[in-house]
DNA sequence: TCTCTTATTGAAAATAACTATCAATAAGAA
DNA sequence: TTCTTATTGATAGTTATTTTCAATAAGAGA
């Protein structure tokens, strides 16, 4: 089932932004901010709005259509994910682009290690990596 | 050797906001938004200004002595660690109380998993829980 | 296809979060 | 006590995000 179908049958309609935005976003290895996606239509010649931008970025992360991450200096960006299962993200801290990686099994173990040390009782968790892409290793890249 | 002595002897000087500031975060088991922080100090009669406590804020996550950590809705808090190791944070989606746990180990397998599946070079991590602390868990505390 | 309801958009303004500038102050070495 | 300079406070400036509201257009039903 496409993204786009999941929007009208949660009984949304699929704008022509919302189409666009979300398009753009899958197309993109790597987050996208909302000035950034913003950006993006603009060169595509549309007229789409900033404001718009940020609703249907946030509507669509509501619908867990897209997810937020964390780049190093904690700014906020958008991506669409390919998986469907609990996944994570991994960020190229030299070119930006992402993937995924599965880990339930690893981060069961983590969290009863946490929950037993703390007694507290975990309930959402925030996980991602940061590091270089197999391209920019080969670079030696430091610097974009 | 006590946060301040660190402080001093990296060269740096203890001012008054400074050390009004550490004590505040130190006696807080809340993570504080420099908004939040400023409120504090106003309430104890301090003039300091909000872009100071901002300035020490940085400061203080720049020297390892205060981390960052993100709520639920994104936002960003300070917190003092007590903890000399490496850690994590787990945050009371009630209460907002927050508690450090290890987990070394798991973490490394974690990263080891991700390493395989990915071929990316991981070379730092964001990671932190969310849940009911053990108060809240007895209150059956929905809301704060 | 046309009509109607209302979700969605765009424009503008308002708010919030954070940063830069710079003269005055005060920490701490000499 | 003096002197250097890190630190502060006040002000203004940016940037990011949200609110408001009338105009538009998606999609259901006739």
């Amino acid at each position: 089932m496409s993204l786009e179908t999941t929007i009208s049958q949660q009984g949304y309609r699929l704008s022509g932004a919302r189409k666009k935005i979300l398009g753009i976003l899958a197309a993109s290895d790597q987050p996208l901010s909302p000035a950034a996606l913003f950006d993006k239509l603009k060169d595509q010649g549309e007229t789409t709005g900033l404001v718009t931008v940020y609703r249907n970025l946030d509507f669509l992360a509501r619908l867990g259509l897209a997810e937020k991450i964390y780049n190093d200096k904690g700014e906020l960006g958008f991506l669409t994910c390919k998986s469907t299962h609990h996944h994570h993200h991994i960020l190229c801290q030299n070119c930006r682009n992402t993937v995924e990686f599965e880990a339930a099994d690893e981060l069961e173990e983590l969290i009863a290690g946490a929950q037993a040390q703390t007694h507290y009782q975990i309930s959402g968790h925030l996980l991602q990596f940061i590091g270089l892409c197999p391209n920019c290793q080969m670079d030696g890249a430091k610097k974009k």
